[in-house]
DNA sequence: AAAGTAAATGAATCAGTAA
DNA sequence: GTTACTGATTCATTTACTT
């Protein structure tokens, strides 16, 4: 069979593995954290408990430098090997990575980032884990993958070719014309060290109630970039098997180890049916889900608000409550009346106990000339543009009443202006 | 004088530092690389040159570790220390910082992320930095900073309290109706511990060609964190005084310690004028790379006008004209104050025989709490924001007042808030 | 009118932290 | 130990829209 699970602990199993025979080893070993974790399955048929207790960090230090040896052993020549981390004790690992593979041997220090709940902690929220990547020797195994530019990135600049000058600075080439000389083709920027991957989410699907189990994507990504199709993956603090399960989907060979048994029989079954929750945020970005308006939240600066999204009723929220109940904010959009728009804050609103919503006018509709009906049940604010288009207006219609009407004296419309004047308390122009 | 720089060896100006006396230090020791730097400034009037050769690692750890004690012997109680490691040796420096702080007063590993020219090397492209932050006691002083929700958060569910459960698991309350109960303010998401933050632009003007210069807005966050306005904040490799730059901006004193002679003058000459080159692409995002002055544009949208470029007293004209003259707006910028923005507009307005000059308010100065002085000469028109705020600072006003004077019928500020909610024409409120 | 699809939104949980 | 807080994520369900 292509993958191999056993039950048992690896220092000894490893022995039986035939030296230079695996390809990369991708290992998550438990963490230094001195603490006793415990966790139940969705239906809470069963529990899993795993003990990070030490004592001392030498002993932690003993037990990985035996089993990271043993992985050395393994290892081809062109082989991998990555190891797994959490930011309160890598260096530890780190230090004994080095003496193992050499310094120069080692090869990135990738930095998975997520998002993920947060907490009451004082100090800055934890959001990422490291995982160590040495090579056995200085010629390994490496597959390229590409990315596309950065938005900001000048495409124009990317497309010139470039040589040096006479002291060695890099410069973008010119032919005989003066013209820049274009490039060849460019692919995009290499894989960078830091990847953000989403934390796999306890609602997912994929979740299988293991504690410590990782995103499928993770794995799918180590093992691309440091093996082809056919070659030998071990991990030997298998878990639920999230390794063997992409080494699997990506037609690698494998062999997976662990001490719980309970752990190999969920291995087991999810590489014979696996689930791979395919996640709506890496598919289709972050941006599909960016509903508050770029242009709103810029009419907006300088309040202490939330930007809202996936809510057509509402932009932002105040950080501020008022009497009790959130302070929903909603910009009118260019094409959609001022009707329209208070109806959707309000049907938001209604929902959230909200008694303080207030809506931008940004536009006035092109029917309604003088006046418009102020929609009932939310508080109109004018936008800066609103407030500038109603004042040139009325100055205007005052400027030409004085020249056509000035023997006329006030009449209503002259009244109404002169008061809309007053209540902006500009300074007296006439 | 605030901000100190003395040319030496750190372990030896170090000893005469006052025990207890500083509040934060943050290092950029000399990386083990093994490689020796050289790099010239823009005119090539200068070359900077310093060696990361230590032979053996031991070597080097020793060097740190002289030095990094004595910097834990200047700490406060609640100070703290931030270390400025890359990847490829970050280890060494994190063994030292567990023996001097201890494990327990490890705070955080801060990854600094930024994108970079692609290399040709074969390998991950290296785009991160590792800072490690270590409080001397477990009493440290932290500022909370909070950013925004993701976009694929559920702002609803957010705002609902919760309890728990029987099995102890976290249930949304409801109340004897059935429906969900609101929570207090929601300030946001607590700063996490991995910050992109881009890599100093070799344009900006910042940049003063000295090397391993860090973006000011690193050191800013770092400062912003861990200190008050006051306290002192020392850096015993300050180089081209980056740390010491940000220091005196934010009110904080400091100490800067070079063995360079050359360092320390152009640290003295940046403190003395600093240029901090803002980064749009940190404060607007990586998505929306825009400038301030389109931020005006968006205040101004739905208005048939041109906008003015390179001129610091008018963003805009509209295309009708105003008794013969034409109507000049301006929005008032973050910085400024309105007398600023006026005087900036009215210069401008003056040349140009413009009998409209409209000047848009975006902020209130915070000194002026009731009502500030209108310019004079200029006719001053509110944005959404400031409306926004002023709303909701009335009516919680006039909540309050309800609720605690109630039998006082009419006080003044209450006729000036009724007044107001008349103005704004909203519904009816109480 | 019924069926099928897309979009909006309601719900559940965690190698968390602190008092 | 026990209890209270936390928000990003995907899953589940309901509503809206199209054919």
């Amino acid at each position: 069979m292509a993958i191999k699970l056993q039950v048992g602990d690896c220092s000894d199993i490893l022995k039986s593995v035939e030296p230079g025979s695996v390809d990369m080893v991708y290992l998550d070993p438990p963490f230094f954290t001195e603490k006793r974790h415990r966790l139940r399955n969705r239906d809470r048929s069963q529990e899993f408990v795993f003990d990070d207790l030490w004592g001392c960090h030498k002993k932690y230090a003993e037990f990985m430098a035996l089993r990271l040896k043993l992985c050395r052993d393994c290892l081809s020549e062109e082989g991998s090997i990555f190891v797994h981390c959490d930011p309160t004790a890598n260096h530890i690992i780190r230090t004994i990575l080095d003496e193992l593979f050499g310094r120069e041997n080692f090869r990135s220090e990738i930095i998975w980032s997520y998002k993920r709940w947060s907490n009451s902690k004082s100090g800055l929220l934890p959001s990422h884990q490291n995982i160590y990547w040495y090579s056995k020797t200085s010629s390994f195994k490496f597959n390229r993958i590409f990315n596309g530019y950065s938005e900001s990135t000048n495409i124009d600049q990317i497309l010139q070719r470039r040589s040096r000058d006479a002291h060695g600075k890099s410069i973008y080439q010119r032919d005989e014309n003066g013209e820049v000389v274009l490039d060849d083709d460019k692919v995009g920027v290499p894989l960078s060290d830091v990847w953000e991957i989403p934390y796999l989410n306890p609602k997912a699907k994929e979740r299988v109630g293991y504690p410590t189990q990782k995103p499928i994507l993770l794995l799918e990504r180590i093992i691309e970039i440091s093996t082809d199709p056919g070659d030998f993956v071990l991990d030997p603090f298998c878990g639920s098997g999230t390794t063997l399960v992409a080494a699997h989907l990506m037609k690698r060979d494998g062999l997976g180890i662990d001490v719980s048994q309970e752990a190999i029989e969920l291995a087991q079954s999810r590489i014979e049916s696996p689930i791979r929750s395919k996640s709506n945020l890496l598919e289709k970005g972050r941006d599909s889900y960016r509903t508050a308006d770029k242009n709103a939240m810029v009419l907006l600066e300088g309040l202490d608000l939330n930007p809202v999204h996936r809510n057509k009723g509402i932009d932002a929220i105040l950080k501020q409550t008022f009497d009790g109940g959130p302070v929903l904010i909603r910009v009118q959009r260019s094409h959609e009346s001022l009707s329209e728009a208070a109806n959707s804050l309000l049907k938001a609103a209604r929902k959230k106990s909200c008694k303080l919503p207030i809506l931008v006018k940004t536009h006035s509709d092109h029917d309604a000339l003088f006046s418009e009906d102020t929609p009932e049940g939310v508080y109109v604010v004018g936008s800066a543009a609103m407030e500038i288009s109603g004042l040139v207006e009325k100055l205007t219609a005052k400027v030409q009443n004085k020249q056509h009407f000035a023997v006329h004296g006030n009449t209503a419309a002259e009244l109404i202006i002169q008061r809309a004047v007053q209540l902006k308390k500009g300074p007296s122009l006439l």
